[in-house]
DNA sequence: GAGCACTGC
């Protein structure tokens, strides 16, 4: 069998911004500052620590500069001539933001000597010797070059976020040293930056590579515990914050952390009521929400002063921990809970629980109360509670499906995937339970050793579930492409349907025009249409309650999927009016995901015999189909299945004969 | 008849 080579393709590049001048003050300034940053001091130490060693574990807490300045230190100290200087980041924002604040501070454009380069937005040139990316943008990167060639150093940077992605690069990092070092190329010199308290751990997986300490520049928060455990958090976060409230001078602001989108509305309404009729002489309370699903502007208003006199109360999820930071903070309450994802190979279901969180996670949101000065933090546990919590949180590796994991571990030619050099190995179970779902796609088969068929090695190259990467490259068999790239995309985002829950009557209402009996797949396609076909007009989003950022974040995959199809040779064809081609397709890629209609009008998945139920917000969930597949399946007060498609039988066999055949049907 | 944290390619 011949390894077909699929090129990985890099984001489109973009042109610099001719209009990045700096004027000699503020470029004086900027130097200054960089001279005055904590970690200036140990600049020399640093730099003859790298020129002596293959990896160097850098902890250092929040304020040091570690990010903005150590690229720089090793770009001067001759790193990026022999080489680029790579920093990952686990997110695209922290990317951007830090790369054009480095670029200012050299005085120099944006993609020049320093660009970044996350999905979508490549803002580098062949001059760019500082490159700040995604970590999952420097792990596409490894597929076509496993070596990472180009690199001088590698920093790993917010290592203690133990992303996927992180954790992939580990290895595939420590890899690429080795193999360069066995090959006399140059060497790869690789950092690893990280808050932890978990020190021995990474230096242990990094060779026992030495660990130099940063200082930071936090302010001290002083901590508060309960004394008796407390049995309601969501009661115990109230009260807290109006006990804050009648002691605090006013203009200091509080961020509470809670676990989720309801539960802070509720809260939310709570306070403002409560707040409303206190007495006249108390001071004023603005209430902000702040998740991820609240639309942009909503989002700002969390970051926004308070009018003078009245105190700003936050009530976040865990969006507030790392992804966004708030100025003012002074007061965090803790009510030392997260809402966490959770797969059981078993079952192969996946559901969000709420659970305590880590020690190290709650240090984080600690931290989160002396960004500008000192500060309190009220958790709401007792202090043998908080003792008792687990050291650090469960890295996502051992939390989640790896099917995807496993294909890209394959794409970057590792075949021994029991014994690739995780940090934190998953349960075998898990591993074994992604290869097998793999086999029954058709991405990997076993010669010698497990390796990717043709097909899986251009599953590799789309950037999705390999449920969905599979759909697609059957809609080239069935020329249905035009159609199944849209679904796809509009799968790969959070909900285009936005529900207020004053107005539900009058969303479901508007929505049913764009409703098919064939499934919630279909209904996504014509959601995309009339969304095209109106250009996005905000109006119209509005009267329909279409998410119209969710919708043009789709049509940017969209995009990207398209161009993957055409360097793959895959015609982009219509299926014209036969929408049952285009379930067909859907059904190759999702029949572990089917479920059937038994005689008492419940249903059953059809391999695990488990009990499931169409979600209420399906529109499928008036009909009783005899058999349907499901993007995913959901655990709360039931287990749901959401974003079905009505199927033949037929065609359920015919994706997968193995898979059905013992099927009792 | 129900509500899903957060990222990323």
């Amino acid at each position: 069998m011949v390894e077909r080579e699929v090129d990985i393709p890099t984001p489109k590049k973009r042109k610099y911004h001719h209009n990045v001048s700096m004027s000699p003050v503020s470029g004086e300034t900027l130097r200054r500052e960089r001279l005055s940053l904590p970690i200036y001091p140990a600049r020399r130490k640093i730099i003859q620590q790298v020129q002596r060693l293959d990896t160097v574990i850098l902890i250092g807490e929040t304020g040091s500069g570690k990010t903005t300045q150590i690229p720089q230190y090793l770009m001067e100290a001759g790193f990026g001539k022999i080489g680029t200087v790579a920093c990952t980041q686990p997110r695209r924002v922290a990317a951007v933001t830090v790369a054009t604040r480095v670029s200012k501070e050299r005085g120099c454009e944006l993609g020049a000597q320093v660009g970044y380069c996350v999905r979508f937005d490549d803002m580098t040139s062949e001059n760019t010797k500082i490159k700040y990316m995604t970590d999952g943008m420097l792990l596409r990167e490894a597929i076509g070059d496993p070596l990472l060639k180009r690199y001088s150093v590698i920093i790993l940077d917010e290592a203690h976020e133990r992303t996927i992605q992180t954790d992939i690069l580990f290895g595939v990092v420590k890899a690429a040293q080795k193999r360069r070092k066995q090959s006399n190329l140059r060497p790869l010199k690789v950092i690893v930056m990280s808050a932890t308290m978990d020190v021995d751990h990474f230096s242990q997986y990094f060779n026992r590579a030495p660990v130099l300490y940063l200082e930071g520049r936090q302010h001290p928060v002083k901590v508060m515990y309960t004394m008796e455990p407390q049995e309601d958090y969501i009661y115990a976060a109230l009260v807290t914050v109006f006990q804050i409230h009648q002691e605090a001078p006013p203009q200091e602001d509080v961020l509470v952390f809670l676990t989720g989108q309801e539960e802070i509305e509720t809260l939310a309404r709570t306070m403002r009521d409560i707040a409303y009729h206190c007495p006249s002489d108390a001071p004023s309370m603005v209430v902000r929400p702040l998740y991820a699903a609240l639309p942009p502007t909503a989002q700002l208003k969390a970051f926004e002063a308070a009018p003078t006199g009245s105190r700003k109360v936050i009530l976040a999820t865990n969006i507030a921990e790392t992804s966004v930071t708030i100025k003012g903070i002074k007061h965090v309450v803790d009510t030392g809970m997260v809402k966490q994802r959770l797969f059981r190979p078993t079952s192969g279901l996946d559901s969000l629980v709420v659970k305590k969180v880590s020690k190290a996670q709650a240090w984080q949101r600690t931290g989160r109360a002396g960004r500008e000065s000192s500060g309190t933090c009220y958790r709401l546990l007792t202090e043998e509670e908080f003792e008792q919590l687990a050291q650090t949180t469960i890295p996502e590796i051992q939390r989640v499906n790896l099917a995807s994991v496993v294909l890209q571990l394959l794409a970057l030619r590792i075949h021994d995937i029991m014994e690739f050099d995780f940090m934190d190995k998953p349960a075998r179970e898990s591993l074994l339970t992604a290869l097998q779902q793999l086999h029954l796609l058709g991405a990997v088969e076993k010669q010698k050793q497990v390796q990717l068929t043709p097909l899986g090695r251009q599953m590799a190259a789309f950037p999705l579930d390999p449920r969905f990467a599979k759909v697609i490259l059957a809609a080239k068999d069935h020329h249905c492409t035009e159609e199944i790239l849209t679904i796809v995309a509009m799968l790969s985002v959070d909900s285009v349907l936005f529900t207020p829950a004053s107005k539900r009557e009058m969303a479901a209402a508007v929505r049913r025009k764009f409703m098919s009996e064939e499934g919630d797949h279909i209904m996504l396609l014509n959601i995309y249409r009339a969304f095209k076909a109106v250009k996005g007009n905000r109006p119209w989003c509005q009267e329909n309650f279409i998410n119209s950022r969710n919708v043009s974040n789709a049509m940017d995959i969209r995009g990207q999927l398209r161009d993957l199809c055409q360097r793959l040779q895959i015609p982009l064809e219509s299926a014209g009016q036969d929408t049952a081609v285009i379930r067909t397709c859907l059904a190759k890629g999702l029949f572990m995901n089917a479920a059937e209609l038994q005689r008492g009008g419940e249903y059953i998945t059809i391999e695990t015999r488990q009990p499931v139920a169409i979600h209420p917000s399906s529109c499928l969930f008036q009909c009783k189909p005899g058999y349907v597949i499901f993007s995913e399946l959901v655990q709360t007060t039931k287990c749901y299945m959401r974003d079905l498609s009505v199927v033949d039988q037929r065609w359920l066999q015919e994706a997968a004969p193995n898979y059905f055949k013992q099927d009792r049907t």
